[in-house]
RNA sequence: CGGGAUGUAGCGCAGCCUGGUAGCGCGUUCGCUUGGGGUGCGAAAGGUCGUGAGUUCAAAUCUCGCCAUCCCGACCA
C-alpha cells in the first residue's frame, strides 16, 4: 500500500473512501451494501451520540425501544408512507431453516411461512404509532416524547459507506401533541437542536430550511432540514426533521380526549440524523493528509509521543508527561500516551495525522534539557515549541481554538461557494463547478423536476433565512417571492 | 434492472493477447541498523490464480456457464 492518499484535487470520491479505510473508520463488510464500522469510527459515533443525547433529554424526550420488524399490515396503513418506502424494503418470509435433504447445506424450510410477512424496519413510523394508541387517551397523556437509538435498512441500489448503507444506525424521535402548533414546534426545536450539534459538535455550518414537496418524507406534511456543504461543492443532508400532521394519528386510530371532552386526533412529528453525519464529518474538514477531526468529537483529543532511545531515556521523559496526563484527564482531555516501542516517533506523526488527532504533543532529550515540549495542531499543520510549565491551560485553549477554526474555516469555504445566480446560463456554470445556487422558482414540481433532469441539481431546501425578495424564476421566468437553495446533493 | 469493467499472497497490482517451473510492491516474521516526520540492509514465511464444465500432452492464460464485486445510469437519509 503506498503511504500517501489520493489528493482531494485528483478525485474526491477516491479521496474519501481512503480516508475512511486508512483512518481506520469503517470497511465494507461481506455483506452486500453493509459496513463494519470499526472501533476508532465507532468512538467518535459514540460521542456523537452521546451529545445528541445529552440534547434530547434537556429538550424533554425519552429513550425507548421498538421491534426491528414491522408487520406488512402495520406499513400499509398510512399510505403515502407505505409507497414512499416499499421499493426499499427487506421482507421475511420465513422462520425458520432446515437441514437440505437433498445435499450439503440448509434451506429455508417451505413449512415456516409466516402469514404475514414482516419488515424490516425503514423507519419505525408504522410500529411506534400502532403502539401510541395504547398510550395516549387524554390530553394529560401529551405530550408524548420519544427518541429511540437502532439501525434501520434500506435496500439500496448504490451504496456508499456512511452516507448511504443498506443497513445504518440512527437516532429516530417520535412525538405526539395536543395542538397542530405545538406539533410544528417541535419539529422546529429538533432541527434547532440538529443545527446547534452540527455547528457548535461538528464544526459544520449548516442552512436550515424546508423541503420542497418532492423532497418531502414520505407521509409528511412538512419536511426541515440541514443542509451541510462538502468540500467538492455537493450539499450532504445532515439531519431531517418532520411535521407529520394527524397523517399517523388517523392511520393508527391514535385519540385522545381534550379539556373540553372532545376526541381528537393527536399531532406528530418525526426526526432523525444517521450515521450519515460521519460522513459531513469526514467531508468536510478532512484533508490531502488524512482525518481532520473537531477536538470535540475526536477520541483523542492529544497524543504524546516520546522520542527516545533507551530505555532511561524513557523513563526521563515518563516522568515528565505522568503529571501532565493527570492535568489533562483532571480538565476533561483524553490523552494518549503513546510510549509503545514497536513504532518510531516518524511513523506515529504520520497515523495519528491520518486518523484527525487535534493536538501532538511530542517530547524528547531536547525538550527535557530545555523545559519544553513541540506541540503540533492537526488542522494547521503548524508546529511550535513551548514551555512545559503551564502547558495543560495552553493545550486547552488551543483545542477550543482548534474547534473554532475548523468551523471559521468551513463557514468561509461554504460562503465562497454560495452564489446568488439570476440567469439559466450562469446556473448551469455554477452548479457544474460545484456550490449552493441561491435562486428564484416559480414553485412547482415539474419545473424542479426540468432542472434536476438538465443540471443533477435539486433543491436542497427553501432556508427559512430566506428573504422576500420578488424575482423571476431561473428556468421558467415566473414569478417569484424568493430564492431557494439549488445544489448537486450526495 | 439496463451499459461498462474486474476477480491472481493479508492489501495493491503485473502475468493472459502469443498455453509450458506463479511474480512485483506494501505489509508480516527473524536478525542487525536507525530513532525530533512513514529508517536502512539482509534473510524467511505466505497463493488448489472467484467457481463449474470444456478444448489440450499441458490452462492463471483459450471457450462456455455461474457467482461476486466495482464504476456509469434510474431510486434514495
Amino acid at each position: 500500500m503506498s503511504k500517501g492518499i489520493t489528493k482531494r484535487s485528483e478525485n474526491y470520491s477516491e479521496w474519501y473512501n481512503e480516508i475512511v479505510k486508512r483512518a481506520e473508520l469503517a470497511e465494507n463488510s461481506a455483506v452486500r451494501g453493509c459496513m463494519v464500522i470499526k472501533p476508532y469510527g465507532f468512538a467518535i459515533w459514540e460521542k456523537m451520540q452521546r451529545a445528541l443525547d445529552d440534547m434530547f433529554k434537556a429538550t424533554g424526550h425519552q429513550n425507548a425501544y421498538f421491534p426491528l420488524f414491522v408487520p406488512k399490515s402495520f406499513l400499509e396503513k398510512e399510505e403515502e408512507h407505505a409507497e414512499g418506502f416499499a421499493k426499499e424494503c427487506a421482507v421475511v418470509t420465513h422462520y425458520r431453516l432446515k437441514v437440505n435433504p437433498e445435499g450439503p447445506g440448509l434451506i429455508v424450510d417451505p413449512n415456516a411461512r409466516l402469514e404475514e410477512e414482516l419488515i424490516i424496519r425503514p423507519t419505525s413510523e408504522a410500529v411506534i404509532w400502532n403502539t401510541f394508541k395504547g398510550w395516549v387517551q387524554s390530553w394529560r397523556d401529551l405530550p408524548l416524547l420519544i427518541n429511540q437509538w437502532c439501525n434501520i435498512v434500506r435496500w439500496e441500489m448504490r451504496t456508499r459507506i456512511f452516507l448511504r448503507t443498506a443497513e445504518f444506525l440512527w437516532q429516530e424521535g417520535h412525538t405526539a401533541h395536543a395542538t397542530e402548533q405545538e406539533a410544528i414546534e417541535e419539529t422546529e426545536r429538533m432541527l434547532g437542536v440538529y443545527a446547534d450539534f452540527a455547528e457548535n459538535w461538528m464544526a459544520v455550518p449548516v442552512v436550515q430550511g424546508a423541503k420542497s414537496p418532492n423532497e418531502r418524507f414520505a407521509g409528511a406534511l412538512e419536511t426541515y432540514s440541514i443542509e451541510a456543504m462538502m468540500q467538492d461543492g455537493k450539499a450532504l443532508q445532515s439531519g431531517t426533521s418532520h411535521f407529520l400532521g394527524q397523517n399517523f394519528a388517523k392511520a393508527f386510530d391514535v385519540k385522545f380526549t381534550n379539556k373540553e371532552g372532545q376526541l381528537e386526533y393527536a399531532w406528530a412529528t418525526s426526526w432523525g440524523v444517521s450515521t450519515r453525519l460521519m460522513g459531513a464529518l469526514i467531508m468536510a474538514h478532512s484533508d490531502d493528509n488524512g482525518l481532520v477531526l473537531p477536538p470535540k468529537l475526536a477520541p483523542i483529543q492529544v497524543v504524546i509521543v516520546p522520542i527516545y532511545k533507551t530505555p532511561e531515556d524513557l523513563a526521563a521523559i515518563s516522568e515528565k508527561v505522568d503529571p501532565l496526563i493527570s492535568e489533562l484527564k483532571a480538565k476533561g482531555i483524553s490523552v494518549k500516551y503513546d510510549d509503545d516501542d514497536k513504532q518510531r516517533s516518524g511513523w506515529k506523526f504520520a497515523e495519528y495525522e491520518l486518523k484527525g488527532v487535534p493536538v501532538r504533543l511530542a517530547i524528547g532529550a531536547r525538550d527535557l534539557q530545555n523545559g519544553t515540549v513541540e506541540v503540533a495542531r492537526r488542522d494547521t499543520l503548524t508546529k511550535e515549541t513551548v514551555a512545559l510549565d503551564g502547558i495543560a491551560g495552553h493545550i486547552e485553549n488551543l483545542l477550543a481554538e482548534i474547534q473554532a477554526n475548523i468551523f471559521r474555516k468551513a463557514l468561509k469555504f461554504r460562503e465562497e461557494h454560495t452564489f446568488l445566480v439570476d440567469t439559466w446560463d450562469d446556473f448551469k456554470a455554477r452548479i457544474e463547478e460545484g456550490g449552493f445556487v441561491m435562486a428564484h422558482w416559480d414553485g412547482t414540481g415539474e419545473t424542479e423536476e426540468a432542472i434536476k433532469t438538465e443540471t443533477k441539481a435539486t433543491i436542497r431546501c427553501i432556508p427559512f433565512n430566506s428573504v422576500e425578495e420578488a424575482g423571476k424564476c431561473i428556468y421558467t421566468g415566473k414569478d417569484s417571492a424568493k430564492r431557494v437553495l439549488f445544489a448537486k446533493a450526495y
